[in-house]
RNA sequence: GGGCAGGUACUCAAGUGGCCAACGAGGGCAGACUGUAAAUCUGCUGGCAUACGCCUACGGAGGUUCGAAUCCUUCCCUGCCCA
């Protein structure tokens, strides 16, 4: 494939690709020579889940790797291992070493769902930075002006607004862009939100007298709110190893306003494929559940299989559209002896609430119903002579075991 | 080092001696509606207790008071200004 071919499909979906002409001399240089180029991906480990929004990314370095390329995946151990204690993430605690090395570990492994293990390199920031001498670090501040840091997006609002700002975070940036030149990146990936960072790395390894790195930034995906960004911290994301049933649900959940967008960047959609069900939520003659259920399908089968993908739908079927129950659940089974249980301890027990305070509001608002029987006595009385299935609100369901 | 302003529940933010488990908003949960949604409407949103009530909580620790998120002392933390 022609560099300039190359260049075509990498630019799909892309935000930023800076400079353009300069990832065109990169690749073509790469092509005379045979010499893969080094795309340059850094991964915080301070939390171990990766989600389907990471997978933007991860898809765009497949595609680097499909095309001859090699993929170097930075854990930032060093960095997580400082927390960070101001900011957004001021609970964030500092982690020890070993811990971010075993969140580093199953990150990698979850990438590896979408990377190919081939053309991969796989390193942690610790390896050089922890080897840094005070001398060299205040060099590397030396490189760079408050000034240019102040610019930063977040720097800048909270440095207004007058929220403190830590020195160490003013050497986060520098650091990463060290790895840069540690790692004599050719490129760079991140999300939108990366730009900034991803610049100072062009700045910093062309002071230590490196070729800059080009960059490139991918879309941040909205999580299934439909709001914010896709994380962890605000439960509103699709983990690379949710259940089927639970890739599929949370799929189905998010608004009719987000559906185009995921196909181009969940399941990364051809051009073609994204107006298509773009046409046809417009004119209706696409009906956006349906949408949504291909969708769902779609990512289900992308990180399961299909079968798994089929089931996933034929149950969630029968769960909303038949109102049945699913045909796996938690299981519960009192203590040997007891042939009699109160409907808020139940509740409890069998973890559906976290205290009984909430169980009981939660019978008070109708949304518990045992073997579809509405529960609205705060002592009704559940007898376990039979097996029986606990609902509490609409998707917890718990099947209670006969006592024996 | 000095002056000033602050630190309240998941977040923002009222409250300046009892009516405060703490207004309001966001978030979350539940119900109605629906396409499973979104939007909208309604309710709930520290724990134990059927309830009376009790316990824990307004940066930390002491103190004043019958009674403190509110007053005092001290410590910690943050921002701004001055040096």
């Amino acid at each position: 494939m022609t560099p300039k071919e190359q260049l075509q499909l990498i630019k799909h979906n892309v935000v930023d690709l800076l400079p353009e002409d300069e990832l065109l001399t990169k690749l073509e240089r790469s092509h005379a020579t045979g010499k893969p180029l080094r795309v340059k991906l850094g991964l915080d480990p301070s939390r171990p889940d990766i989600h389907i929004g990471h997978a933007v990314v991860l898809n765009k370095l497949r595609l680097f790797q499909d095309l001859g390329h090699t993929v170097v995946l930075i854990v930032g151990d060093f960095t997580a291992m400082i927390g960070d204690p101001t900011g957004k993430s001021k609970t964030r605690p500092a982690l020890t070493l070993e811990e971010t090395r075993e969140n580093g570990r199953t990150y990698v492994e979850q990438a590896q769902r979408i990377l190919d293990t081939n053309r991969l390199e796989i390193t942690h920031n610790s390896t050089w930075l922890n080897a840094l001498s005070f001398a060299e670090v205040v060099n590397l501040a030396g490189k760079y002006t408050v000034a240019q840091l102040l610019e930063r997006d977040d720097f800048t609002k909270r440095y207004r607004s007058g929220e403190p700002i830590s020195v160490h975070e003013f050497l986060y940036p520098l650091s990463q862009a060290y790895d840069s030149v540690a790692v004599k990146s050719d490129i760079e990936l991140g999300g939108t939100d990366q730009k900034f960072n991803l610049l100072v790395g062009r700045e910093i390894m062309r002071a230590y007298g490196h070729e800059p790195q080009c960059i490139l930034t991918m879309p941040i995906l909205e999580g299934t709110d439909g709001v914010e960004k896709m994380s962890k911290s605000l439960d509103n994301y699709i983990g690379l190893t949710d259940s089927p049933r639970d890739m599929f649900g949370k799929t189905m959940s998010i608004p009719d306003t987000l559906i185009v967008r995921w196909y181009e960047l969940a399941v990364n959609a051809s051009s073609a494929e994204a107006e298509a069900v773009r046409n046809g939520l417009a004119d209706g003659s696409l009906h956006p559940r349906n949408a949504k259920v291909n969708l769902a399908k779609q990512i289900v089968a992308r990180y399961h299989n299909q079968q798994a993908a089929d089931d996933a739908f034929a149950e969630f079927e029968r769960m909303f559209v038949k109102k049945d129950v699913p045909d796996t659940m938690p299981e519960f089974k009192a203590d040997a002896g007891t042939h009699e249980i109160g409907i808020v301890t139940l509740i409890v027990a069998t973890g559906s609430a976290a205290s009984n305070s909430e169980a009981r509001r939660l019978v008070g608002q109708g949304a518990v119903s045992v073997d579809g029987e509405k529960v609205a006595d705060l002592n009704a009385m559940i007898q376990l002579n039979a097996d029986h299935v606990l609902k509490v609100g609409k998707l917890k369901f718990t099947r209670i075991l006969k006592s024996e």
